[in-house]
DNA sequence: TACCCACATGGAAGCGTTTGCGCCGCGTCT
DNA sequence: AGACGCGGCGCAAACGCTTCCATGTGGGTA
């Protein structure tokens, strides 16, 4: 930086000035620094730059999976307005428990970066502490941490659109496919949807109905079997995701159910394979919800206030794999 | 540093040393300084650190997309290892032309990364010089270039796996539903493969039956339609990847033919839902190649000798989307 | 026993910016 | 016409660490 400062014929300060932006250094000034600056394709050391005071420019994003859709998804939707604010980010993926240990016992993040994103997995209160003594900014996007401001959709109604969907078609006997995840939040609003509207329905809860297993298609096509092999099968299945509703649908496919004659399928996602498969579903858009973490993030940091809470909208996405019941002929 | 230096009774020199690893420091010293910093949860500067000289620690990943299969996991390997050799990972999308030109032209990772990862696209002559500005090593992983030491798969090789197989089945009037991407490299081998089969097997090609479209399984199932409306349909497709044949499948389902009786369909990558759809596929370990172009990053900032080029293998994996022309009954 | 050496440690000079403070000169107000 | 205010700019002090060089200590060797 001294030699641009020279070459443009000011003082290391006044260059450093007319190149980080807004302070007082006239016009011309700061372009003849600014053109120089360029010829020698010149940038300064973002290190040297902190160090001196100032922040790092860097965001931490912190996700339990990457390869997912759903998680990729909200990365790029964040990742995009993160870019256009001029901030890095640095991606940290906690993919098991002995990661997560490691993450918030060493804080690798620690002294890096302004703000740190959490993706969708909850974050109980030690955790909460840990990420404190970093003292920097936390939010959640697509999942839902009473502590941080948070983006995401409401379990609860996305379930309810899929549930009175198939009540409304006529359907009494419905199964749901529910995932647990130890990383993620969003299973719980999803099965409280499942029986708050069997209970506003009127419809007793038949336990039988209900079969619980790991996320995941395989796993949506065992849970799939299970129902099948009941003694009186439902008429409709609520699964908690698409992927989960895609493993039911080769598990109905093979046995050689018709679907949505025998059997209709609702999911929750509106994953990019869903429509191929004519899957019902619930849609949600992620990347819009990564981009709105990413904007609530930048006006964090500039200091300005922000909405603690925004529910991203859900709505009921009618394709093939669900019809009325008994099926109208 | 200055207080945990005082408060285990040591310079900073000493303090710096004992903190930053192997040099010269008695164990005992060592020891009590690390207790000390525990103690204050205290964690060196990384600005300061690395202004003081040395590495930055960080490794830029640039990539053309996150939401897609193929990259995610790339990325997910690759993260795991650099993880593991306290690297921290710059996540840099460029999803587009405009998001590329800008890249290239501001070098944002400029002084900001020790490497950088380039994921399955080519680079020109003139951004490789860009990037050479930036005086940092360059690998490449799921895509080839001749000037980095790269990690991916033969795309000659695994095109002709799904090629031969269907050839041998005795399918002679064979599909392709070819991808283009400006982003992906990948499919000019895999192209190939389809001409250099047709010819051993001494085929001659029909143009009306390789079609090309933009990658996407709307894409697919669109490239499908395309060749279900010839006079004489092919009785096997080949398609560039999985999300393609999978789109293709469902063209397929509409059309009410029976997959694989009516017609044969085997993709390429063994996409996770690929095993749903009972597709058959050429496998491709994409974790395990991210992986691997990690391990080479790390010997390279080590200073050590690597291979230029490691070739990932693929494997023909047989589902129950192809099957012997005529159906055997 | 005297001397050399290796090793553990301390002192201090940077590393490349940002920024508080002060200075200078010009336009304005009275 | 003189004093005041303010914009534009330079000086130099941090910022928190690493590392070269010097110093002191104990053990080994002759």
């Amino acid at each position: 930086m001294a030699d641009i400062a020279r070459l443009s014929g000011v003082s290391m300060a006044t260059a450093s000035r007319a190149l980080s932006g807004a302070s007082r250094v006239s016009e011309s000034t700061r372009a003849r620094v600014r053109r120089v600056a360029d010829e020698l394709s010149y940038v300064v050391s973002p290190e040297a730059s902190r160090l001196a005071g100032g922040r790092t420019g860097r965001v931490a994003v912190v996700t339990p999976h990457i390869s997912r859709w759903f998680f990729a998804a909200l990365l790029e939707g964040l990742g995009t307005v993160l870019r256009d604010a001029d901030l890095d980010v640095l991606l940290y993926h906690v993919k098991d428990a002995a990661d997560r240990h490691r993450f918030f016992a060493e804080l690798p993040a620690h002294r890096k970066v302004d703000a740190v994103v959490v993706l969708a997995f909850p974050v109980d209160q030690v955790e909460q502490q840990r990420l404190a003594v970093m003292g920097v900014d936390v939010i959640a996007a697509g999942g839902q941490i009473a502590s941080y401001p948070f983006v995401c959709i409401d379990d609860d109604v996305a379930g309810r659109q899929a549930m009175d969907h198939l009540l409304f078609l006529g359907h009494r006997r419905i199964g749901m496919l529910s995932s647990y995840d130890p990383e993620d939040p969003a299973i719980a609003g999803r099965s409280n949807a499942y029986f708050a509207a069997l209970d506003d329905a009127g419809i007793a809860v038949d336990d039988d109905l209900v079969v619980s297993r790991p996320w995941g298609a395989d796993q949506g096509a065992l849970s799939m079997a299970q129902l099948l092999s009941l003694r009186e099968p439902p008429t409709a299945v609520y699964a908690h995701s698409d992927e989960v509703a895609m493993g039911a649908l080769r598990t109905l496919r093979r046995a050689g159910l018709r679907v949505p004659e025998d059997m209709s399928v609702v999911g929750i996602d509106d994953h990019p394979l869903a429509e191929l498969n004519d899957l019902t579903t619930v849609g949600q858009d992620v990347g819009e919800q990564g981009a709105v973490a990413g904007r609530m993030l930048v006006s964090i940091l500039r200091g300005e206030p922000v909405d603690r809470a925004v529910t991203a909208p859900t709505q009921l996405i009618v394709r093939g794999s669900t019809t009325r019941w008994p099926a109208s002929r």
